[in-house]
DNA sequence: TTAGGGTTAG
């Protein structure tokens, strides 16, 4: 009986099943082909909202290659929130959903910022649907990982792909380096990766040089550039913004003028955000002329151009042509934004152009529709100070419709100590302690009032709070390049090989300037000594210092450029007009937030500063 | 049919 199990109908039917499976997929791609072009031509919402009810009537919730472009418009769209709440409802069938599906989701949280975290959300669902992660999953959540900057949760995500072995090719390690370089405390690990790895092109030698600059270590990334063209890596367009922005930070300019050359000589390709770099590196190492001539020359420019250049001519105290550009940046059709009003908003203050700041900030809600930030009226708090109107400044931060914060309060407080308001400033500052206790900038700014009042008395108690709390405070210190080296100098810095002679040099410079007319402004001097010692703590300053060992090893003539860490005292900046004059230099100095070009015994900052 | 490093302010 066995024998007559009738196996041809059995072929039969397999065979019917088969044909009638094959005819169906066949059906079901050319649908799914058809249905993808329809979902490329989505571009808005209320598409997406119909494009959704289709998949559901058609049965496409269970295809995750449909489900994943839905989600990659849905991101496009901004509405990656939307589609999340589609694939993750409880009706949802996850267990069709496939790693390219959820890397696509990830994705696009990692792109957008504030969302990030959720990109981990769906990356440990994704591990719970048991869905394997595969070579493109781990470059996306590490990225997510970087934007986050959390070293605990970076670590984790490292062990995991340890775990399931994808730490063998090159995107996987060059987004390890780039997320522990993005990581609080995490460059050392970001090292170790990178020195462990084959580095055949420049895409790692770029997110170990980016990491330091983000850092602050710029002198670190120019090492490892120069490591790199030892070894034979070619730098592309991204290694050379890397490097720009580490030459930025120091106000190398030679160094950033090596760099160009190199651009030039290695062919590497101009990308707009090579030129916005370049731009930026000119303006904030003094060459303000030369970022205008490459700006204009640029074939296409973004906000991100004209914001360079607008904040470049702030910050030489260009502010009128800043205001000029501006207006041409609107009339070429470019709308503005929050950051481009702020270099605006900036050009005016360091310029004393108030009237003209308070008509910008007006029209900035106005006439382009950019409700004001924090930052925006921080400008306008330190636009009225730098004009010396204290009084109208704290009118202006009482009628605020948001919460001042400890920045604008901190600028408030400089300017009382600055123009003479002690009472409100001491008033000020020791509210502003109770409310932050923990940073030392407020100590410094409270003491500093105490000196000007010649309380020594509260000053030291202040200072010893300080100490107790063990706080510091941040030195000042000048830095130059000279001879392709960058010199750093702090105050009464004993440590130089020429100290000597830079202290003699100071001294004499000190005589030939009182012998022209200046006078040490000793109230400067926050210390309870003499007048005597007070001259010669300021004289031992490190813009001085910086100034007599540029005097002593540059031919006469040669500008000097010099660039301070914190803002230039004030003794320093009358001390340095006279010496541009007796020395017949000119002398660019950079502080923490502008430029001074001193020439023939003057200022082009004009005392707004 | 998916992946890596970059520019403006604060």
């Amino acid at each position: 009986m066995q024998t007559s199990i009738p196996k041809p109908k059995l072929l039969i039917t397999l065979r019917t099943i088969t044909t009638s499976a094959t005819v169906s997929c066949n059906q079901r791609a050319a649908s799914e082909r058809g249905f993808l072009n329809l979902l490329q031509s989505c571009n808005t919402f209320s598409n997406l909202l119909q494009i959704q009810a289709q998949i559901l009537k058609l049965g496409f919730q269970n295809s995750p290659l449909i489900l994943t472009k839905f989600v990659s418009k849905a991101s496009d769209l901004n509405s990656i929130e939307y589609a999340h709440c589609f694939l993750f409802s409880p009706h949802s069938n996850t267990h069709f959903y496939d790693a390219f599906l959820f890397n696509t989701i990830i994705k696009a949280y990692a792109q957008t910022a504030n969302l990030k975290p959720k990109a981990l959300w769906v990356f440990n669902f994704m591990l719970e649907c048991r869905v394997l992660p595969n070579d493109f999953t781990y470059p996306v959540i590490l990225k997510a990982c970087a934007g986050i900057g959390d070293l605990n949760l970076g670590m984790s995500v490292h062990g995991s792909l340890l775990k399931f072995g994808l730490h063998r090719n090159d995107p996987v390690l060059n987004t390890l380096v780039h997320m522990y370089c993005s990581c609080k405390g995490g460059i050392v690990f970001g090292r170790k990766v990178f020195d462990e790895m084959t580095k055949n092109d420049s895409v790692p030698w770029s997110a170990m040089i980016g990491g330091y600059v983000r850092l602050g270590r710029s002198n670190d990334a120019v090492d490892l550039f120069r490591k790199m063209q030892t070894q034979g890596v070619c730098p592309d367009e991204i290694t050379m913004v890397a490097v720009l922005c580490a030459c930025t930070d120091l106000g190398a300019l030679e160094l950033g003028k090596w760099i160009e050359s190199l651009i030039e000589r290695e062919r590497v390709n101009k990308s707009l955000e090579l030129n916005n770099a370049l731009i930026d590196m000119f303006a904030k190492c003094g060459d303000v002329d030369k970022a205008l001539k490459l700006f204009r020359t640029m074939n296409e420019r973004s906000i991100v151009s004209w914001t360079s250049v607008i904040v470049g001519l702030a910050m030489h105290g260009r502010g009128l042509q800043a205001v000029s550009l501006f207006q041409q940046m609107v009339r070429d059709g470019v709308a503005p934004d929050g950051v481009v009003f702020i270099g605006l908003l900036s050009a005016c203050s360091h310029s004393g152009l108030v009237e003209k700041g308070k008509e910008y900030f007006d029209l900035m809600r106005k006439e382009f529709g950019l409700l004001p930030k924090i930052e925006h009226y921080g400008c306008m708090v330190d636009m009225l100070c730098r004009a010396g109107l204290v009084r109208e400044a704290v009118e202006f931060v009482q009628k605020m419709p948001i919460e001042p914060n400890s920045i604008i309060w901190r600028t408030l407080i400089n300017a009382c100590r600055t123009h003479n308001e002690l009472k409100l400033g001491e008033s000020l500052a020791r509210q502003l302690i109770r409310n932050e206790p923990m940073l030392e900038a407020n100590y410094v700014l409270l003491s500093n009032i105490y000196a000007k009042m010649s309380h020594w008395e509260k000053k030291t108690k202040t200072r010893e709070v300080m100490d107790t709390k063990g706080m510091r405070k941040i030195p000042g210190s000048t830095t130059i390049e000279l001879n392709n080296k960058i010199y750093k100098f702090v105050a009464g810095d004993m440590y130089h090989n020429q100290y000597k002679e830079i202290f003699e040099m100071v001294d004499e410079m000190g005589r030939e300037m009182k012998r022209a007319g200046y006078v040490p402004s000793t109230s400067e001097v926050m210390l309870d000594i003499d007048e005597e010692d007070k001259e010669d703590n300021l004289n031992r300053h490190s813009e001085k210092l910086a100034i007599a060992f540029a005097l002593m090893n540059t031919p006469p003539g040669t500008p000097i450029r010099i660039v301070k860490n914190l803002r230039v005292c004030s003794d320093c900046h009358s001390a340095t007009k006279f010496i541009s004059k007796i020395y017949n230099r000119e002398i660019i100095a950079r502080d923490r937030s502008r430029f001074h070009h001193f020439k023939d015994g003057l200022c082009s900052c004009n005392d707004f500063w």
